[in-house]
DNA sequence: CGCATAATTGATTCAGCTCAAACCGAGTGG
DNA sequence: CCACTCGGTTTGAGCTGAATCAATTATGCG
């Protein structure tokens, strides 16, 4: 469950940029990984969490559980921080974490991290900026929520998968329908007639493959999007 | 429309929380203050935002304007920061700004702010703290829309609102309720309605005077609040 | 292969929206 | 002092998007 984490790969962090290879490797040294299956708990809500999670591989989700309804908040991918604030301010978890595909987490020792943050305002400033980038993620959230049909959600969101997928080759949708569509705030069923909506419209989902055959249609169907900026990876974020 | 501030008050603001005397001046030294009418934007959409704006009075909602539907984010009030991460990171604001209430901003040098970010870890923590915060709340806000009532989201809205009324007096409504029903995510018809069934179960809105008769019900009605803490100021959020 | 979980489909219900009309209170001016 | 706007609020009737419930079909997976 626990191994060695790689330092050159976690050298390449966003958290790191711009720091100082002595407190880097003071900080990777701290740390620890640990890999979660899919369907596992990272942290439940109202737990305190110890030490700076990072998603190194794999895909977290942020919800709310209560009883036998969920309610989806966010999705973290790699590179992203998980829980920040939870962790730095010694606050009760809001959500809870849970690994929706096999996932590799590292977490920076807790009393590590709190001393670089008191000797570099590289490493706050780099910090913040991962929280400001999840606020953004978070409002554009709600902005969803609030303005677009269910199926103007699920059709942006496609899109957005799609456009975030590293080649040009097929994209591809990495967690199931059902996850999907907590994280779209609806219920698998209307999800699933959703689909057919969006189909209409140019964009299509065979298995899990996303077949984009009609952009200019789906994009006009989504209503323009709500945020200016159409890569979030250049604000440290890589939620979906 | 814009005065000199005054520095003892400024000094009081968390994000100078255990700051140094000789930064703190420094960067009251470089504020200016300004004056806004209910109504007026202090951002747009889009827009860049120069300087670390601060509220110091009054109420600033956070809504996204598309033609002539809003769409409600947040409410910021006294002691918040006003999109913090637009001006750290140089974004284009996400969503537009609009004092409701005659609200007065002061908004410190941008320079100044990124000068003092790399100078001390101290105010670098005390922003994170901040943003995080109103990442905090703006979960909430999701867990909100996706898992309450429109009533259920009112009558622990206005419940909220009490309590965090200074004295035991009549707590009352700051906003017109047009903007109540934005920022709680439906029509001001639907607010109206929902009164009435908050009303029954013990909380009342007479004009803006909220009247709470039975506090065990109405609390039983919204639900489980899906947050632990209560009190949000001890986290440097004094969002709405 | 067979079981459990995930995904679709259909029928029905319901919360909240839309549109339209009535209402109300605070200014304003005759 | 009263009539008259004018914005904000309320009320009513009808519609609709998405949820719910129930049944079926696919899809892994041991």
């Amino acid at each position: 469950m626990s191994t060695r984490p790689d330092p050159l790969v976690l050298r390449q962090l966003p958290i790191f940029d711009r720091l100082g290879d002595h407190l880097v490797r003071k900080l990777i040294g701290s740390c620890s990984a640990r890999q979660y299956r899919a369907g596992t708990f990272i942290v439940r809500a109202g737990e305190p969490l110890h030490g700076l999670h990072i998603v190194v591989r794999g895909i977290v989700d942020l919800t709310h559980v209560a009883g036998d309804d969920e309610c989806g908040v966010l999705l973290l991918s790699a590179r992203d921080l998980l829980l920040p604030a939870t962790t730095l301010f010694r606050e009760p978890a809001l959500v809870s974490a849970r690994a929706l595909t096999t996932t590799r987490v590292i977490t920076i020792d807790g009393a590590t991290t709190q001393q670089a943050l008191t000797q570099s305002t590289v490493f706050a400033t780099n910090l913040m900026k991962a929280v400001s980038g999840q606020w953004r993620m978070a409002v554009r959230n709600i902005l969803d929520l609030n303005c677009r049909s269910a199926a103007q959600r699920l059709g942006a969101f496609l899109l957005r998968i799609a456009d975030l997928q590293p080649g040009s080759g097929a994209a591809v949708l990495p967690i199931p329908k059902r996850h999907l569509a907590i994280r779209l705030g609806m219920t698998a069923e209307t999800l699933s007639r959703m689909l057919q909506v969006v189909a209409n419209h140019g964009l299509y989902l065979r298995g899990r493959t996303i077949i984009i055959r009609d952009r200019a249609a789906i994009e006009e169907f989504c209503g323009p999007d709500p945020y200016p900026e159409k890569d979030e990876r250049t604000l440290d974020v890589f939620a979906l």
